[in-house]
DNA sequence: GTCTATACCAGGATAGAC
DNA sequence: GTCTATCCTGGTATAGAC
């Protein structure tokens, strides 16, 4: 992430702006360069394509993201530590909700866009699933796993709400998530802490 | 819609393959045209522009939608009532899954197609929350029926696995939303039989 | 009623001057 | 680091053949 006073920052802004409110291929070069107050050219010594100028916006989540799905498969899969990783997914959601609701907006765009790390990007979603799913899972159990990354969704639906407090967006989306997933059946194993000093330092 | 031999018909079919595969804006009016086996300029002939082509593909889930949040609201909000309803829209984006997982998909593209149906569909989406968070809503309840409704998006998911039982996925994706609702804390008024025969013929 | 040929314009991308 | 000029693709539009 550049700094906001930089050019190459500038049009970054400019361009989390403007595909969050018009979409990705509603926005043109020449509108966002128009709002820099540089040329669409000028863009290209910053950008290469516009592909890459959305890429910048997403990455940072995405190596947020892959690291706590990395973290989370060197965790038992214990109640405590299942909720803790939901948690700081929900916190990656909104440390970067500019980026994330862009994501949800314009599906297709970020798809293409991501093309050069959409395995990678594949694979995350997978292991977070699988992860949640558990060992040897049942059908249901895959789609409560499902259901449950859907539900971290909803973050973003309910941050967009002005009057909502944060923290009990937070709250009750956890909640919900770990309701979705019946937590409470899955098998506490060996005590373990959850607040791991490694994991919370890499996400 | 129209029959699939028709070449209004396999217009359609081909555009929901391609905007599913490709996304919105990746799929050319003439890549469209050369599966069909018919020129660029004929498509315009049979849609009047690349958004009328894309309306046409969501108009009847849409349509179905409207007919459900309609009936919603004039059942009273029971346990069973709610179950009803839920069931329901799980049954909706089933029956037109070509359209919604392709909606899912390109969001800013659907929103930029609708545009003549917009505010219909925001409004439709905000009184489906409303109903379902119920009168007079703490924040939390709004924040429960936004992550209900994102579990129902778990239908397409699991439904794009090949192997997953459909009645399966309905029985699981209703039991997560109707958990995350907290149905049980809704109260019971007067026992009212849930399949309205009223109702069941609208969607 | 169905299709082709053809033109037009917006927008992404590149080359090369300053 | 920014500009002007230019190219190409793709959505849109119309005239007219069958």
């Amino acid at each position: 992430m550049d700094a906001a006073d930089t050019t190459r920052g500038r049009i970054r802004a400019v361009a989390v702006e403007l595909f969050t409110e018009q979409g990705y291929d509603k926005t043109s070069l020449r509108e966002i360069a128009d709002r820099v107050g540089i040329t669409k050219a000028s863009l290209y010594y910053h950008y290469p394509s516009k592909q890459a100028l959305l890429l910048a916006i997403i990455e940072p989540f995405l190596d947020d993201w892959t690291a706590l799905v990395d973290a989370a498969e060197r965790l038992p899969r214990t109640p405590a530590n299942i909720r803790f990783v939901l948690e700081r997914g929900i916190d990656a959601m909104l440390r970067h909700r500019d980026a994330t609701s862009m994501m949800l907006r314009d599906v297709a765009a970020v798809v293409t866009a991501l093309a050069p790390r959409l395995e990678d990007a594949k694979e995350l979603s997978e292991r977070m699933r699988t992860w949640l799913a558990g060992p040897d899972p049942a059908p249901a159990d895959v789609i409560r796993a499902m259901a449950a990354v859907e539900v971290l969704g909803a973050t973003l639906a309910a941050a967009a709400v002005p009057e909502m407090p944060e923290d009990e967006v937070r709250r009750v989306v956890l909640d919900a998530a770990v309701g979705v997933l019946r937590l409470s059946e899955v098998a506490e194993p060996a005590p373990q802490p959850a607040r791991d000093p490694e994991v919370a330092a890499t996400c």
